[in-house]
DNA sequence: TCCAATTACAACGCATCCGTTGTACAACAT
DNA sequence: ATGTTGTACAACGGATGCGTTGTAATTGGA
């Protein structure tokens, strides 16, 4: 798996459930502390964040981290 | 959570596969491009891993990335 | 005793994270 | 037309990731 694809693919799933929280970038990063723009570029996938701001968005989204990683038809031999 | 209990514990669920699977620091870190040392601050705790980051180490120990990542009695809104 | 393997810690340095500011554009309401 | 909200993109800069080198303590085997 390629790194650019990854994080496009990470951004997309935070990107999914905000939107089904029905937040904006803006409410999520105020919840945690950070600035509208550092959400845009996350969900962009031009980041490749550290463990604990996964852990920072997951607590501003109410779901766990495992959630965030979870990637369908994931395979750790791939 | 406090930052440095989470890397912490992330360190050492890693430190527990890497011991299960019966490889050393240096087989780990060789087999995806890093050095011992990589490894030993990471299992320690001392650095702060980005996304990718974790996602290699996962492929190097053969887990999926949420085997990392699950804390034993997480709550999202803790 | 000598040597190899494993793990640990510290320092250097380049690359990157990410907080911040500024800006822009679309959609919508007043 | 003006203001508000949501989202996007770029640049600056301090902080940190992390690759690398050097070193050392421990364990165990020849």
């Amino acid at each position: 798996m390629e790194k650019e694809t990854l994080l496009k693919d990470l951004g997309a799933r935070i990107r999914e459930i905000r939107n089904k929280k029905g937040i904006s970038q803006k409410q999520l990063a105020y919840s945690i502390g950070k600035d509208q723009q550092s959400v845009q570029r996350l969900e962009a996938g031009n980041i490749n964040p550290t463990y604990y701001y996964l852990y920072e968005i997951a607590d501003g989204l109410e779901v766990d981290l495992e959630v965030l990683i979870k990637r369908e038809g994931a395979d750790s031999t791939e």
